[in-house]
Order: C-alpha cells, then sequence, then structure tokens
DNA sequence: GGAACTCGCCAC
DNA sequence: AAACGTGGCGAGTTCC
C-alpha cells in the first residue's frame, strides 16, 4: 500500500511509534522452551491417537475406497470436500469463496458425522502446536522471541505482527489458551502486565459522528447499550444482568448484532448468526423445547409465547430493530455515514484526524471503517510512544514488549508497577485529549496483572 | 522446486 | 443498492 501520512504529526507519530516498537522487538519475550517442546510432543501423541481412531472407521475407510483404494489425506480439505459432497453427495451447509462445498468447522459439524469430531478435534490441536509452539521454538533466539510488529502494511493504518504473529495467540478458547500462553514469561522477578483501551473503536467512531445518543452512552456509567439492545432483540420485558441467561443474551447481542452492525452487516445475517449460532435454535418453523435455556423454559419456547414461531419471522423482527437502530437510536451516526461515504465518492479519500489519508478503492463499507480502525490505533501508538519514552528518561527497568491493537503488553519490575500505572493513567487522561482535541468523549485504560514470574496465561 | 493461490482459523 | 472491517500463517494445491 502508499503510506500516506498528510502531516508533519502523522509523520512523528509513525517514526517515533517505530522507533518505540522497534524496542519492543529487540527486547522480546521470554520461551520457556523446554515448556513448548513437552507440550508439542504431548500434542503430537494426542493427534497420533486421534488420527488412529479416525483411520479405523468405516467412514475413513469409505472414503479410502471411493479414491480407488489410496490412503487419504485427511488434511486435504479439497479431497474431504469432494468425497462428503460429491460422492457421499451431502448437502454442504456453506459454500467458500471459489463456489466449493465448505469442509469449516460449522459445516462439518452439522453434517452430525461422529469421525468428522475426530477430524475438528485433530484440526484444532495441530492449530495450536504447528502455528503457536512450533511457531514460537522455531523464532526464538537465546530463549528469547523478538517477534515484528509493521507500521506500513494494513490499509486502515494499523499494525501487524509477525515472525510470529503476537497478535494472534489465543485467547477465548480456553485449552488453547493455556497452552499457548503458559509459553511466555516476563524477565525472572518481573511480571506480566496488559493496558488496554476499553471500547476504543466505539469511542473514537463517536468522535467522528457525535451521536449525542451515542456519547450518553460512553458517558453513563449506568447506561447498558449491549442489554438495551438484547431486550429489544429477544423481547425481554425485565432484563436482569443476574441472571446467567440474561447475561448471556446481553453477549451474543454485542457480539451478534451491535459489533456486526457497526462493521456494516445487516439484519438477515445478524439474525440467522444469533438464532442459530448464539440461540441454538433450527432454520425454519421452531418447535417446543429448542434453543438454549431461559428462565422460564428454552428460548423458542420464549420467542413462540411473543409471536416469533420461525427463523423468517426472526429476521422480519431483526429487521425492524436494525431500522429502528439507524434510523432512530442512532440516527446522527448512520447520516454520518451516509455524509461520510459521499465524500469518498466525491474526493476519492478519506482523512483521519491523526493527519493519515486512505484512499484507493474501498467499498462503502471501507470508507466508514478504515479511519475508524486506524485512528483507534493511532491513540493507543500515541500512548506506547508516550509511556516508552518515559520509562527511558526516568531510568525504568520495565519494558513495552508487545502490543495487539488497542491494547500494550509490559514486563515490569514489581517495584515500578504504580509508577507505570499511573503514567499510562495520565498519558491517556491528560497527555493524548490535549494533544488531539477532536477527542471529545473520555478515553480509559483498562489494567490486567499477572503475579511476578508467571506465564501470560495468568494475566486478569 | 518455488510462487501464488485457496481454505481454514487465530486475534482485534 | 448492497450487505462484516483488518491482519498472519499452515497445509494443500496449482501453475510455471
Amino acid at each position: 500500500m502508499k503510506l500516506n501520512p498528510k502531516t508533519n504529526d502523522a509523520y512523528r507519530l509513525l517514526h517515533d511509534g517505530a522507533l518505540a516498537l522497534a524496542r519492543a522487538e529487540q527486547q522480546g519475550i521470554r520461551l520457556d522452551e523446554a515448556y513448548a517442546k513437552r507440550k508439542h510432543f504431548q500434542l503430537s501423541k494426542k493427534i497420533e491417537i486421534l488420527e488412529a481412531k479416525f483411520r479405523k472407521s468405516t467412514f475413513c475407510e469409505e472414503w479410502r475406497l471411493s479414491i480407488g483404494g489410496k490412503s487419504p489425506n485427511i488434511y486435504s480439505n479439497a479431497q474431504l470436500s469432494y468425497f462428503l459432497y460429491k460422492i457421499k453427495k451431502l448437502r454442504p451447509a456453506s459454500a467458500t469463496q471459489s463456489g466449493q462445498g465448505s469442509t469449516d468447522e460449522d459445516s462439518l459439524s452439522q453434517l452430525n458425522i461422529p469421525e468428522l469430531d475426530i477430524l475438528l478435534q485433530i484440526r484444532k490441536l495441530k492449530k495450536i502446536r504447528d502455528t503457536y509452539l512450533e511457531g514460537f521454538v522455531r523464532e526464538a533466539v537465546d530463549g528469547i522471541i523478538h517477534p515484528s510488529f509493521n507500521l506500513h502494511l494494513v490499509r486502515t493504518f494499523r499494525s501487524s505482527s509477525d515472525r510470529p504473529n503476537f497478535q494472534n495467540i489465543p485467547k477465548r478458547d480456553k485449552e488453547a489458551m493455556m497452552i499457548c500462553r503458559k509459553a511466555l514469561f516476563p524477565r525472572p522477578n518481573h511480571q506480566l502486565i496488559e493496558v488496554d483501551l476499553s471500547g476504543a473503536e466505539v469511542r473514537i467512531a463517536a468522535c467522528y459522528h457525535q451521536d449525542p445518543t451515542m456519547i450518553k452512552y460512553i458517558n453513563d456509567p449506568t447506561a447498558d447499550m449491549h442489554a438495551d439492545m438484547a431486550s429489544q432483540l429477544f423481547m425481554i420485558d425485565h432484563f436482569d444482568k443476574s441472571l446467567p441467561e440474561h447475561k448471556y443474551l446481553r453477549s451474543a447481542t454485542k457480539n451478534g448484532f451491535i459489533f456486526p452492525q457497526f462493521y456494516g452487516d445487516y439484519y438477515k445475517n445478524c439474525a440467522e448468526n444469533m438464532a442459530h449460532k448464539w440461540g441454538k435454535l433450527s432454520k425454519g418453523r421452531w418447535k417446543s423445547g429448542q434453543g438454549i435455556a431461559m428462565p422460564n423454559g428454552s428460548l423458542s419456547d420464549h420467542l413462540i409465547s411473543k409471536g416469533i414461531k420461525s427463523l423468517e419471522a426472526f429476521e422480519t423482527h431483526v429487521k425492524k430493530i436494525e431500522d429502528d437502530f439507524w434510523g432512530r437510536r442512532f440516527r446522527v451516526y448512520a447520516k454520518w455515514k451516509d455524509r461520510w461515504y459521499a465524500r469518498y465518492l466525491r474526493y476519492g479519500y478519506v482523512d483521519l484526524f491523526t493527519g493519515f489519508r486512505c484512499s484507493g478503492i474501498m467499498s462503502r463499507n471501507d470508507s466508514i471503517n478504515y479511519p475508524i480502525q486506524g485512528t483507534a490505533f493511532h491513540c493507543l501508538l500515541f500512548i506506547l510512544t508516550a509511556l516508552d519514552k518515559e520509562i527511558f528518561r526516568n531510568g525504568w527497568e520495565s519494558r513495552i514488549i508487545s502490543q495487539v491493537h488497542d491494547s500494550i503488553i509490559i514486563d515490569v519490575e514489581p517495584r515500578e508497577l504504580s509508577l507505570i500505572i499511573n503514567t499510562i493513567k495520565y498519558i491517556t487522561a491528560v497527555d493524548l485529549p490535549k494533544t488531539w482535541n477532536w477527542i471529545n468523549v473520555p478515553i480509559e485504560m483498562a489494567i490486567e496483572t499477572a503475579e511476578v514470574n508467571r506465564s501470560l496465561a495468568y494475566i486478569k
């Protein structure tokens, strides 16, 4: 891509940011190599056993015969797709970009073939072993990993990371998270901490569109956008966050409706995902007792009692809520999106508050998303750079070691912990809005810490 | 034998 | 009118 900072300030941010990130790269992260190799071995054993089990199955035997008695390559999705959808003539749940029947996790599990679950288990373990553990060991020099952080590769002016990529280490899946993150340590007698720009993109978006409803949600600690939308989408009369069922639907709404809507998704996808992926409801007409549990019965019973009896009816319902979301609740935001895209069509570029310019061919969603993503990252980079400067100015031992778009990971000398935290808070609350006066909502950093000598798996 | 592709899957 | 944004990487496959 063409790097196109428009102003001297934009150039300075990248220059100073690159120096700070270079120091993080040079510092690196300690790898417990013996652990990584031990885990690698254990995973190989497990994979071997699962593979043997799979190869003994009638399903695999059928597959073998279908290709003339050759041993199938169980890691070839092309072969698997051919066997499932051309030989066995099963109906693929979805298609890949090139139109082939898909063999991703969602599609395979919908076929309800027990042997395929073994295959999915193998895939998961191989991902952990080959991408993460093997990558860590391959890239370590004298027991230290030095990942690269790039500022010049991403269309939105975010960063990327490689050799190894330190921005996609498993976190959500508990098992994968523990195996991978237990390999990574601070220097001896130090502790790892992670500071996170909370709701970075939503807040930065608000600086652009200045929607009063959104600004209220951000400023009012008692307001809860996700809960409000969950109540509306699932027709919950009295939302109660202390009920696990309501808490689950709140998180489903956040990840299945609100964020996708902000990225430019539309009601049909949202409705399908909310019903199927999160609500565990079938396609078509619903029966009693289906879906996830609710305080009184199942989700299907609850929705049927509200007059929504099928996925199609739910889609219509979600469409109405989407119209309300953009047409009433966040209408200022919606109007900003229209104006913003119109301006891109007219000029062929969009400018960021931070002095960068995104140009080139963009979709409507791109033209809206890029500046928000980029600007949110620039806030993080500003904080990271200023913190790095303070660390060296004061001669502290603590070191920034990594960064993941809206968070910074620091290897902290325990006696400096409160100095580091106070410095970050000051930079975020005072220096940042003073430097960039277009910031008109509070920007906050949340801090999580691990105890001394504990791995990245224990940050909380 | 390597470049470029597809697919799947990890993160934000 | 159209319809989810950004990356990196491993394995398999295709092309030259």
